[in-house]
DNA sequence: TCGAATTTGTGCGTATGTATC
DNA sequence: GGATACATACGCACAAATTCG
């Protein structure tokens, strides 16, 4: 037997879903079909639909049937600064999608509490120090695609009318606008990217499946002193991130 | 049950794992110590063991056992310019291991070739040109730690004492250096960052388990026109990359 | 050098639990 | 509530790699 039997039944699949006799949104035969159909046991069939959700082909929904992923189209984010005249756009991430066509929009919520070691030491604090963390939700087009945790040093805007970002006169107007509203002026955004598996709540509020690749962007913007820092969450299968870097 | 047994026994190794009862090297119980000290079948502890492979804790040796893996230290590989003056290191890799008190070297091999639609489309070049193709394999103390593979056009380098990338005069000096060689500017550096998880050979050369997660840069270097570009191919658990973007 | 024991990797037939429709 | 589908578990078998006497 040359090829193992679950390959052979995962390959024809395979083959059917990207030369698109299976579509997206399709439900693919159930595993008593697919063994009946290639005169294999059912743990055969198991064997070949794991591989291909590990290799993102199908989603398999419990009790429903597993059903073949509509690969959203990976989307470019430009992280670079002096791109776009940003024109309208109040953000750099609505500006973003407003390059693409699509409405950007967010929700958010702030809370006060301490920096965690790993944040106070970005934000050059000591841990303990009070902040203002605030959770983002990115939508384009009403969908949730990007996840956000912001924290700020509280020492800077406490009783300033930038203390929570998203209400007051400052509501959406980005970072950089708020903290020059308080006299900082952001000179450099420092961007640390790393990747890793989507945890459990992330593929819950993203709609992901379990077991996709994030992308985390530490991102500081600082000053004469960092000033806001922020752990920005962006699934592999919709964007690719830009950035651009002069030479000499 | 509200958890599955080899989620249990998964949970347990890994409690094990982090808290350091079991170190780096050492041996996880064989499946079928771990079935019967569980009371659990066979099968279910090779899935547990399967879980902790693919999460890269552990590291399986047919024949001889399953070992708790030593997670690398994660370095950051500084992605700006106008970083450091490079001073004598020859190259940005090198330079970058330089201030991690490492060596770095390389290993490379060159080939004339035809350009692959996504490769023509960086270079602006049109389907099947020719250009020159790369292969490199990058060493921090002599251990493979990065990979790489550069494009540059034919028609630019072809009948230059650069065509060659490590060969000739210009050989390990960089693509800015050897592109000045033959009056081409390098002004842009522009760098696409994507993730995956690692392919067989990739795995293979870099010593790194199955499974493990890599980001991909699309790097190219551009004057008037693009005039080489290159995927650099970077494991998550070595590096993190850095960007720093000035605002305003 | 050889062979036996151990360990992981893989394949598969079957049974039961549980979510969904 | 019943039918269907996926998730988990058990038991068995054998191949390949490794270890060690």
């Amino acid at each position: 037997m040359a090829q193992p039997a679950y390959l052979r039944i995962a390959d024809n699949l395979r083959q059917q879903i990207v030369d698109g006799r299976l579509a997206p949104g399709d439900r693919v035969p159930s595993r008593h079909q697919l063994a009946r159909e290639h005169g294999v046991s059912d743990r055969v069939a198991v064997e070949a639909v794991r591989l291909l959700v590990s290799e993102g082909y199908v989603e398999a929904r419990s009790g429903s049937g597993t059903y073949v992923r509509q690969r959203p189209q990976v989307k470019r984010l430009t992280r670079s600064w002096y791109r776009q005249a940003r024109g309208r756009a109040s953000s750099p991430f609505r500006a973003d999608m407003e390059a693409q066509g699509r409405t950007g929009t967010w929700r958010s919520s702030s809370e006060t509490t301490t920096a965690p070691p790993a944040i106070a030491d970005r934000l050059h604090l000591t841990m303990g120090d009070p902040v203002m963390r605030t959770r983002y939700i990115f939508l384009a087009d009403e969908q949730p695609v990007m996840l956000s945790t912001s924290w700020e040093p509280l020492e800077l805007t406490r009783g300033t009318p930038v203390m929570l970002p998203e209400e007051g006169p400052y509501a959406g107007a980005g970072v950089v606008a708020r903290m020059r509203a308080i006299e900082q002026t952001v000179t450099l955004a420092s961007e640390v990217v790393t990747a890793r598996t989507i945890l459990a709540d992330e593929a819950d509020t993203l709609g992901e499946p379990m077991g996709s690749i994030i992308m985390v962007i530490q991102r500081t913007y600082s000053g004469d002193r960092p000033l806001e820092t922020a752990d920005i969450v962006v699934p592999v299968d919709r964007y690719e991130l830009a950035y651009v870097i002069p030479v000499d």
